[in-house]
DNA sequence: CGACAACTTGAGACGCTTCAAAAAGGGTGG
DNA sequence: CCACCCTTTTTGAAGCGTCTCAAGTTGTCG
């Protein structure tokens, strides 16, 4: 692991904060061991304000490989926001995607059964992955986390991940090896995931 | 429901942005119908950057009973920003803060048993009712949540969560009645939640 | 070639879900 | 004040999805 300074991460639109030679994870446990991963992150992606981080160790950040990243204080993040508020606002608007990250996870974990928990994830991080691709992934994207991971990740058992995964992949709609996720029958993994279906209005709509 | 302009909202240390007369919840549905809640909102909280509201109807935020809020758009959330880059800082901190009450319960729907799950949802609702009320709570604490509300906050159906409530009720850790929470043996509570014993340090500690 | 991590598979147990239906509240109009 | 309706809560019973336990296989690296 490799820690540079923020004066010079160099990246992106927003070179100052983040970002990862490799995937991570944002992961809680409790006492017993149980462990649950919050969300992956993703090369180019941003570390949300870790402003809880230090208060236990329950809240960890994993890197699945070798990474580099910037790490930020509190203090400096403040003074960010005062010198640069276009900054400012654009870590705002970071940490609000990370949270619908969490959010997109939550619903998965809380109401979609094993099968569909898997098919949204393959889903959304191969094009997560997709988008750093040169084609687009028509020859798959790197896919580093192991079955605990997915496991981790979807509130799962890692025999059940496993024996879903290999379900899914013998039905051809996906195909894991050497490292790198293929989808095969995108169709059929959306259909599982209801990707799009998403709807129902809000009984009381507030906003 | 009463929608107060921006400029109007009477409130706390950061009076422009949020707040309630009373409860209400951030969800996301599937096409099917599966619903689940991705936290509470209590009065005085902050309703999250809603950038993703539009996106879909997906997302919803539904009231548990009247309430009033403040709602902004995105640009002028940046004008904010340019504007008060302190109080844009304050939002970044409050966007922060609700994805860690995502994380928490994204860590109870994905690894912790029906139980368990009750146990904390009721001691952190209540500790956060309880800020507000003069006694600290010890008379109780309004709690406006039907138990489909907590079924669909936790993962869980609501038979389920009808009988596991009952259960805990029955061994004398809470009560519920006429609208209000009282906790009656908040020991065992923490216990079950396993609220103080996370732990385990990160393998690959990132920071 | 030995050691360790990751993956795979089988089998039994249990927690939670679904289905079904009744009881208890809460509000409204006659 | 009662009759009615609709929501919420409660309970029983059966089924199944997921978990745990156990062991074997495969892959990787020194």
């Amino acid at each position: 692991m490799t820690d540079i300074p923020c004066n010079q991460c160099p990246l992106r639109a927003l070179p100052l904060f983040t970002l990862f030679s490799c995937w991570a994870s944002r992961f809680k446990t409790l006492s017993d061991g149980r462990r649950q991963i919050l969300n992956f992150l993703l090369p180019g992606d941003f570390i949300g304000v870790q402003q809880k981080m230090t208060e236990a160790s329950a809240h960890g950040v994993e890197a699945l490989s070798d990474v580099s990243l910037c790490t930020f204080q509190r203090d400096a993040l403040w003074a960010l926001h005062r010198a640069a508020p276009s900054i400012g606002f654009d870590i705002t608007w970071l940490a609000a995607h990370e949270e619908s990250l969490v959010d997109d996870n939550l619903l998965s974990v809380g109401r979609r059964s094993a099968e569909e928990r898997i098919a949204t994830l393959l889903i959304l991080l191969f094009k997560r992955a997709a988008v750093v691709m040169p084609q687009g992934g028509v020859d798959g994207v790197p896919f580093p986390l192991t079955q605990q991971h997915i496991a981790d990740g979807l509130g799962l058992s890692l025999v059940h991940t496993n024996k879903t995964l290999r379900k899914l992949e013998r039905r051809g709609l996906h195909r894991i090896e050497g490292g790198r996720l293929y989808l095969r029958d995108t169709r059929a993994l959306v259909r599982l995931a209801d990707l799009y279906g998403d709807g129902k209005p809000s009984p009381r709509p507030l906003i």
